[in-house]
DNA sequence: TTGAAAGCGCTAACAT
DNA sequence: ATGTTAGCGCTTTCAA
């Protein structure tokens, strides 16, 4: 195997040196024409591949960046990551994919080894366990772009992009009292994360707003799965004070929701339920599913866009944006009561 | 911002040369154990981070491996890149994302900008357009490693990893026939994938094996897409030769089918319906759907394996694989004929 | 407009 | 066990 074309190769055959070279590759201004078309014309015909590794080791840009989040098997996330990916290509900049797989180690490692492989920036979203934050100052102290999204945390002073989350709590919620619904509860994760927080502050505020009581026995605490659901859903509705509605903490756990409700012979809407998140699979199911979507492909664009912003200038974090998407109420059968 | 640590740091701060540092940091048995200890110590105490670049340069390995897949949006490819990256983070290596969005300009750009960034090497899946080859013999000419896996095709003499698809078509058409259907349509793409072609071809195997006429006006070509299931069956259906079963070329495709029948007061599985991926909604439709799983993982974890093997060998390509993995007949409701 | 040369941070062959 | 040194392929300053 003969070795691969550098740009000494296009030198030795054109008698010019490689700065000559290197500038004409790179659309230096001060070059002759006809320098640049010889150039141009040899590198073709060597068949030359730039070696990005070496421009980037001398430059200290390697137009690679890093993206991490839990799981790319989520909706999700991978719509996100698609978004991500799809607005930096034409910039030029490629992306490092690391999953968490919802475990802080992973995380941690996830950040030393994008660093190591000298990324331009980092966009990530926070693994569940997540409670400690040391790990991204590393990132913010070399001057790269950290942009958190979705599963963020105040602690950390970065751009981020994400839901309302209080108004899409206050979304569904509100909703389901203008449908006629009266006892609302809540099945969500018991790790203390922002969004999902927020999420239940925008419940609670509904209610009281509308003066219904928030009964504390109303929000169970737990995973967030299909089984989640099924668990959540049981306990409620075999407790003495058995809800009218029910708020998932997303569109699985809504599912598990409807899937024991339908074999208790409450199916919904009788019983009200709403997810979040508006899966594909949530249009389909019966009863369809009603829901919040969270917009993940304008949340991808949002982080591409604010990276580009911020890696444009000298100092990244010369104002910290926080771009907040708005919710949108889905409303299907699951929460079409009509009593 | 002060600069970054390097070896050159610590082997000043030691009085030693930089290749002991190097030794030292990268395992080298003949260093004594006191200058290591007090390598690692110092290099805690600096903060150091190696530079992967520079040592990529150098050894002309990056330990980054390039996938390119139509869209990550799709859960198929989600899962199989979930399964790859997790494969091979344990071995040091790193997964750079390119979608290919269906269109071979993007595929050719894509093996272009990763060649550029100096993979180790890159596993693909072809796009819907791809009809040409030629991007890939660069790879295959570096003597890096190229895996095609689902869509793969054999003008590339490269290791692959798909599913039996002949076998799935048949298997799905069996499954019908053997639920007392007889006749039997197939709503696939236009375009000309193997995997998409095998499929078809099980099927008519199945039905001439079971002495069934195979019309050719019950195969369907078009897009696969929910509209596209919704159109197809509609011609179907109202043509003069009705089917009694459909089989859809993916799930999306049977979805818009099920939805089409619905509506005209042939709720599968009084028409039959099957489909091709095991997407997670096809369990929660309703009726649910009765499908072909391709084991995503496995074939994500089977391309891993694969490279780690390829790789190890001084040429990759010395017996070059084929991995067929055997699809699975997932029954559910949408199949379930009881006349 | 072009050339000469230093170096980005690391590895490894060769020498001691 | 440790040191010396020549690059990996490219960019960029300084000089001509």
């Amino acid at each position: 195997m003969k070795k691969k074309t550098t740009i000494y190769d296009i030198a030795q055959e054109l008698n010019v040196t490689v700065s000559t070279v290197s500038r004409a590759l790179s659309g230096f201004p001060a070059i002759s024409d006809a320098t640049r078309k010889a150039v141009l014309e040899v590198a073709k015909k060597l068949n030359y591949s730039p070696n990005k590794l070496a421009s980037a080791l001398k430059s200290g840009k390697t137009y690679i960046i890093g993206v991490i989040v839990p799981s790319v098997q989520a909706q999700f996330f991978a719509s996100i990551i698609h978004s991500i990916e799809d607005g930096l290509k034409d910039s030029g900049y490629r992306i490092i994919l690391y999953q968490s797989n919802e475990s802080i180690d992973n995380e941690i490692n996830g950040v030393k080894t994008l660093l190591e492989a000298q990324v331009d920036g980092i966009i990530a979203s926070l693994s569940l366990e997540t409670s400690v934050f040391e790990h991204f100052n590393e990132i913010i102290k070399q001057n790269k772009p950290l942009i958190l999204f979705d599963r963020v945390h105040e602690s950390l002073n970065v751009p981020t992009v994400t839901l309302d989350d209080f108004e899409a709590g206050y979304q569904a919620t509100k909703h389901l009292i203008k449908q006629g619904y009266k006892k609302i509860a809540f099945v969500t994760t018991e790790h203390q994360i922002k969004i999902f927080d927020d999420r239940l502050k925008g419940y609670r505020s509904a209610l009281s707003k509308h003066r219904l009581a928030c009964a504390e026995d109303h929000v169970i605490f737990g995973d967030l799965s299909i089984s989640a659901g099924q668990k959540g859903a049981e306990r409620l509705m075999n407790s003495e004070n058995t809800p009218d509605a029910i708020i998932a903490g997303d569109d699985f756990t809504a599912l598990g929701v409807i899937k024991k409700l339908k074999e208790m012979g409450k199916t919904p809407p009788q019983i009200g339920v709403i997810g979040f998140a508006n899966e594909t699979f949530s249009d389909y199911i019966t009863p369809s599913l009603s829901t919040i979507d969270q917009h993940p492909n304008k949340m991808g664009t949002a982080c591409a866009e604010m990276f580009l912003k911020m890696i444009r200038q000298e100092n990244p974090y010369k104002n910290t944006d926080h771009i907040v998407l708005s919710p949108t109420l889905v409303v299907r059968e699951s929460t079409s009561n009509t009593k």
